[in-house]
DNA sequence: TCCACTAGTCAAAGTTAGTGACTATCAAGA
DNA sequence: TCTTGATAGTCACTAACTTTGACTAGTGGA
């Protein structure tokens, strides 16, 4: 740790990369291989900007603002989402007998489907990763995890009401 | 954790979301929270996807292909990204003696004041986590995100190369 | 009842990433 | 020394993705 402080910037960064880079390359990672293992799986048409719906969807629907709120995503966006997830076969828009202005995104068998393997390919990474680095430990890191971005949203969403 | 595991899908991605939904949002908001504290010191024009050469740049310079290759960005996009920042003043392009074929990306003095200011702002960032969670707990955790994304890069890799 | 707010959609514009191709240059092997 | 496959950077274009503005129908609290 030392060694790589003195060194140039570009070498410290790849000795101690910062938290957005770590970010950055776990995620891109992750969802590479996500996606392209539902592609393996029968799901070839599926992009990891679909994962604001998918990654969310109850079997028993749940609402657009919902998915936009759930994840982070403007609903324009996730209407047009659900627009290309529609004609791939993977939801379908029922209104919603709570309130007539809104309408459930209920998944059909084929999105059920999707949402089972993508959890189980997402549980089979994160099981490699615990046996890897130790049940533990792995436990510790994820609790870690969810601290760090729990506060990090936190933070963002106290500062902007300070602004206010 | 138990109690999770028998709610709505939903539910269940909220008390215990998975690597990629923790990665994408402590990414996010690292991004929002450094660009828009790069903002308010100078920086307004800048943007998270300007981090791609910025974030590696050394005071040296660096090639292109060098920082394509660091930050997993593809070249053509780098090009793009070297246009607008020396636009914005923020480098220059120079011969590189040791090969004619290659630029050197130099950092201008306000390109290197900003990579001054981006670096301080991470630290404190960082900081900042390490101090709600422990220093101790911090630097574990650090070391454990290292390994993770590591080892997720080397089974991408090595799923590539052995489909190869 | 009224009105501020909300859900979802349409339309358009803006931003960002990916692909194909090319010329000059390099470096390793014959 | 010469040849050739590989590389660095750029140009041109296409594809993918996000943001902004606006609107109508519906909701719920004052």
């Amino acid at each position: 740790m030392e060694r790589g402080a003195v060194g140039r910037r570009s070498q410290r960064k790849q000795d101690d990369p910062d938290l957005g880079i770590l970010a950055a390359r776990l995620l891109f990672s992750v969802q590479k291989e996500l996606f392209e293992t539902l592609a393996e799986q029968g799901h070839p048409d599926l992009r990891p900007r679909h994962g604001a719906v998918l990654g969310y969807l109850d079997a028993e629907g749940t609402r657009a603002t919902e998915l936009s709120r759930l994840s982070g995503v403007h609903k324009q966006v996730i209407g047009n989402l659900i627009d290309e997830l529609e004609e791939l076969g993977y939801v379908e828009r029922r209104p919603d007998p709570q309130d007539r202005r809104a309408k459930l995104i209920v998944p059909t068998d084929r999105g059920l489907e999707e949402t089972v393997k993508s959890d189980a390919i997402m549980a089979a990474i994160e099981q490699r990763h615990a046996e890897a680095l130790g049940e533990r430990t792995y436990a510790r890191f994820k609790r870690a995890f969810r601290n760090v971005t729990a506060q990090q949203l936190a933070h963002l969403t106290g500062e902007e009401q300070a602004g206010t």
